[in-house]
DNA sequence: CGGATTTTGTTAACGCGTTCACAAACTCTT
DNA sequence: AAGAGTTTGTGAACGCGTTAACAAAATCCG
């Protein structure tokens, strides 16, 4: 009974599959896109194409969140948006503070791209005390001191890393002993953090190192397959 | 005959899975860190715990390489890296362009990290007439009308778009025209390029938001769904 | 030398993600 | 109202990546 929406009957946790949670957000991109455009209604094959994915793909990533289409027609962009929005969370703003506020972190600071997305930067921290007290993107650098009283009191959960490598882990145990339970890690360097908190590892080192790979590959192509 | 190292016999393209190219890197850090330990043997749980993965994929991985371990002893750590080096083309550096220059333009150019991985920011390019000529970490802007030259010029195969959405399609045909084939985008939009380009897409707000999901999920723990 | 020990390289099982293919469900037309 | 046309939601097949398990190969030691 109560089988409102939850695909699983016993109505407790509903995995969503990683991977579809992580295309969740270029669906959410790509409905906005056509909202610009007028959209109103749009099919599998018309979203699919936006997001650059497989329409099965498309259509069994949201089978996972419920049945929000309607055979025959398609899917109503903006009850889809909201759906999508309000299962990734993005129906509410998520204040993040970032630990480094180096090149990196000043670039991060400085965009504007997050606002839009449910992301906003609450605060910025930096170990240097030359730092501390300037402003950056209208934010006041605080000490890593004050850490604790941040995420407190903004009720921050997520935290970015932008140090240089040999600070992350220790700069990552502050971050969870302050209270933040994700951590988004620029720093090439592993960090262990305890059960419970999740940790995403960002490293554009290796995106051009595979880039270069391949690059070799192709180079190498002028072997002849013959005798 | 002449069969030396190449795992498939007719000697053609052995092609390494996606999976493994991502973390041969990673495994190359982890041999350098080992190196500056004064470690010169290693197991692969050693390796494998170095470098944050399991000790069985580890081993995989290594084995399409090739045969570099001694069973009994493990691997001698300056061969190993060595054999990972060659084989993701690290042996020789990457000349790259960055086309946009802001923020984050700006923050690669700077970023010192690249050079050690065989990646070196070799010309910057940016539309903006009053960017072009300025000097950015001791590289001058270009602009875009120059890039064949210096795509050309310094032989350089890949390229990093860091311009806004709007201009990432654009910016991706000139890099493409001028005779890039490998293509990083941070801009948070799809681009289509022919046949033999690879690209591959950062997207930084996408990492956060799957963050907030799981965030989100940890606190929605209460959700009763009771009638 | 031979057996115990260590550790690799590889095979096989497993699980997850992708893709195909189609019945179910809806609209439209006559 | 019935049949033709659309499009979703999903079961099933497939492929790739991960993991466990073990034989093969090396060292060590008595
Ligand atoms: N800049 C890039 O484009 C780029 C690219 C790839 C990776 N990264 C990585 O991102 C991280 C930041 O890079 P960056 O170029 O901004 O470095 P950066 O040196 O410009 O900035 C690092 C900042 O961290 C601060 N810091 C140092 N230790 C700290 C600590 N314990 N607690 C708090 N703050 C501390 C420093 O004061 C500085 O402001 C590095 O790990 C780098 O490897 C950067
Ligand atoms: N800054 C960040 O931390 C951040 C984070 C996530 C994603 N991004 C993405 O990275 C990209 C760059 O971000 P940013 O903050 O550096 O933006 P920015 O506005 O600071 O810089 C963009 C630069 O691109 C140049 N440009 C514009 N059109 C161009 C063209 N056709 N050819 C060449 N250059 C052109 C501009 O002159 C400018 O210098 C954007 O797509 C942004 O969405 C940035």
């Amino acid at each position: 009974m109560t089988i409102l929406r939850t695909p699983l009957a016993d109505g407790s946790a509903r995995g969503i599959p990683d991977a579809t949670v992580a295309r969740l957000p270029v669906y959410l991109r790509a409905l906005n896109a056509l909202t610009e455009q007028g959209v109103s209604t749009c099919s599998s094959n018309d979203l699919a194409e936006n997001a650059g994915v497989n329409p099965a793909k498309l259509r069994k990533d949201l089978s996972y969140l419920g049945s929000y289409g309607t055979r025959g027609v398609g899917y109503d962009v903006e009850y889809l948006r909201y759906q999508i929005a309000r299962e990734i969370g993005q129906t509410q703003d998520w204040d993040v503070v970032i630990v480094g506020v180096g090149n990196l972190g000043s670039a991060l600071s400085a965009y504007q791209g997050f606002s839009t997305r449910g992301i906003r930067v609450a605060a910025l921290v930096d170990a240097d005390p030359k730092r501390v007290g300037t402003t950056i993107s209208g934010i006041t650098v605080s000490s890593l001191d004050d850490l604790p009283a941040i995420v407190e009191e903004r009720a921050i959960s997520i935290g970015i890393i932008a140090t240089p490598g040999t600070a992350a882990q220790e700069v990552a145990d502050r971050l969870v002993a302050a209270g933040v339970t994700s951590i988004l890690n620029f720093a090439p360097a592993l960090v262990q953090v305890p059960d419970g908190v999740d940790v995403r590892k960002v490293d554009l080192s290796i995106e051009l190192q595979i880039l270069a790979y391949h690059e070799q590959r192709k180079a190498g192509n002028d072997k002849v397959v013959g005798a």
